[in-house]
DNA sequence: CGTCTCCTTGAAAACGTTGCCACGACATGC
DNA sequence: GCATGTCGTGGCAACGTTTTCAAGGAGACG
């Protein structure tokens, strides 16, 4: 084993001066002479000495430390917005806290089995679509909490509108000229999300402010949901000339529907999906970008913000969505509908 | 404000014993009467109280916390493999602090800045490709090191035999009988990382043991320079009959322009990558898969056994790699190889 | 030269746990 | 009946910080 890493009454020692000052110096407050701070300084780089979090912790009542709660970790969903979240805690000088619930979230008390208690200064939920009882179980830690993806009442909540998404992309559709748009959403075993259910709901919102019937097919959910819902859509008596699907992971699988049933796209159906995912550019698909990057960021913004009280614990922020055209939309075969 | 969280002084007095006993309840620790037991637990539960890690890693010098360093969290990649540590540490009850340096490496202390001396019980390197001097560095700060994806003497790690994994590509290559195999390397500004050199270095050795002279290309690092690298490779007088890219981004903008060039996949040109990346499946692309959650898993699971002294804190672990048969190689036009 | 203030510094009491030691109760062996 | 264990329990001193408070010294002002 090493030598023993070095306490703060080392680098006291080694200035010559008293605990509380190199308390005082290392913390920058104020009250300590320029020359005497300097020594300390550098006694403490000389040591290579970082306070322990534990110990200032236990005093002051805060861990330095941001509990983010996932429920997976592996979708490219998740790794983007982590890495936003990461950031803006890292100008706060905040660690951040990892959880991947997973599957432990079935059991009940899933929420209690989290050290959270007297071990974080805030919880960040990210898509956990926590029903009101979750988050009751999750005030009770006693931290401040933001919501990703989820928009709750009277909590701090970052969020996309859904909604006026699916509502623009279908209307993005409707300007290229189609009429035949069909819509593939996801069937979960458990419980529909959220996010889930305003998708839809912006889509039915866009075909119905444009005098046409909604026609939405679920299967299942990821990749395989996409390919079902396509085969169901293709072997329909008249097929749709345009799909969108709720988000890139279906709009995937429907594609590779397509190309196997040698349906060109967009030639001759155009196919969008929503997320912007990483290969979604590879398809060169259609998508409604949600930027996670900008939404983690503004959360782990906003949970700062919360924590030295210049933002409000209930503050709810709305990101924009941005429609990215790329190659998988275009007018229907002898139409000549108007650009958007 | 909400009440302060309850503290063991509090469950020791509902349960009407003393603090010891709390502790040693808590803890699991032998030495306390059942029914005692019992009913401690209880008092626990109704206060609904954790023990702070704060304190007793303050006296026990543990913290129950493992770092987990990484370059960046966007890439597919790294919330895999986060995902298998998470849940390794899961397993031993340690929680995971996750740090993103990316651009901060090139500040010469980085390794300073993070603040792990006290603060975790050992640290995760993934993907981070140290110099021997970061390596020190790290070592300094005095807790257990497992490398991930890098293969350090005298040092836990965790990682794939790149040079097996392209040789091995590069033989199915050969098998389907190809002869005219080119490589697509990535070129980075700063530093060629090992594993990218191993990759190389393994098609290289296959190429040499079928007696034919390799033929790689590197443009750029991404999709942009798998799109440039299969320019080159296209406008040659004599293009290759099979390209086989260090990774899928790279295989990803070889295969856009392959498409935009209308050169058929795999009739034409057989294109086969390397990681498994999420969209390979989405494209049909043949690829090496490196299980990136398993290896993560290995790692955790490696940590905690370093930390309670159940595994060597030089263990090597190599973690095998696999070929994913998919749509995109075949048998170059007009001959006809072996499979496989 | 005395008094008042401001600035810098040090001593000591927390913070919430765990480890060690000591104490009592009870059972066992002569 | 007395020495010798063993088991369950409580008391107390750590652990490495921050914070409060008091003390000392240097000027400023009368």
């Amino acid at each position: 084993m090493r030598s023993q890493p070095a306490s703060m009454r080392d680098v006291a020692h080694r200035a010559g001066v008293s605990l509380s000052t190199v308390s005082r110096v290392l913390r920058g407050a104020p009250g300590v002479a320029p020359e005497v701070r300097r020594r300390v300084q550098h006694a403490a780089d000389e040591l290579s000495y970082v306070v322990s979090r534990n110990a200032s912790g236990l005093v002051t009542g805060r861990t330095g430390r941001v509990a983010v709660i996932v429920p997976f970790l592996q979708p490219w969903f998740f790794g983007v917005a982590l890495s936003g979240i990461s950031d803006a805690l890292r100008e706060a000088d905040l660690d951040m806290l990892v959880y991947q619930v997973g599957e432990t979230r079935a059991r009940e008390g899933w929420t209690r089995a989290l050290p959270l208690r007297r071990n974080t200064d805030a919880v960040i939920t990210v898509s956990m679509d926590l029903s009101e009882e979750e988050c009751q179980r999750l005030d009770d830690v006693g931290v401040p909490m933001v919501l990703v993806g989820q928009c709750a009442p009277g909590r701090a909540s970052v969020y996309i509108d859904d909604r006026a998404g699916t509502a623009g992309a279908t209307q993005h559709l409707l300007n290229l000229g189609h009429t035949r748009i069909a819509y593939i959403g996801s069937r979960r075993e458990e419980w529909s999300s959220g996010s889930s259910r305003h998708r839809l709901e912006g889509y039915e919102a866009g075909m119905a402010a444009a005098g046409l019937t909604p026609w939405s097919v679920s299967k299942a959910t990821g990749r395989t949901g996409g390919e079902l819902a396509m085969g169901e859509l293709l072997s329909d008596r008249d097929p749709p000339t345009a799909v969108l699907a709720e988000f890139d992971g279906l709009a995937m699988g429907a594609h590779r529907i397509l190309r196997r049933s040698g349906v060109r796209v967009p030639e001759s159906i155009s196919l969008m999906g929503f997320d912007n995912h990483d290969a979604a550019a590879v398809l060169d698909l259609t998508t409604v970008d949600q930027a996670p990057y900008d939404i983690g960021l503004t959360a782990g913004r906003l949970t700062v913000g919360v924590l030295d009280g210049t933002a409000r614990s209930d503050s709810h922020v709305e990101m924009p969505t941005q429609i990215i055209l790329r190659q998988s939309t275009a007018s229907p075969r002898g139409s000549r509908g108007l650009s958007s």
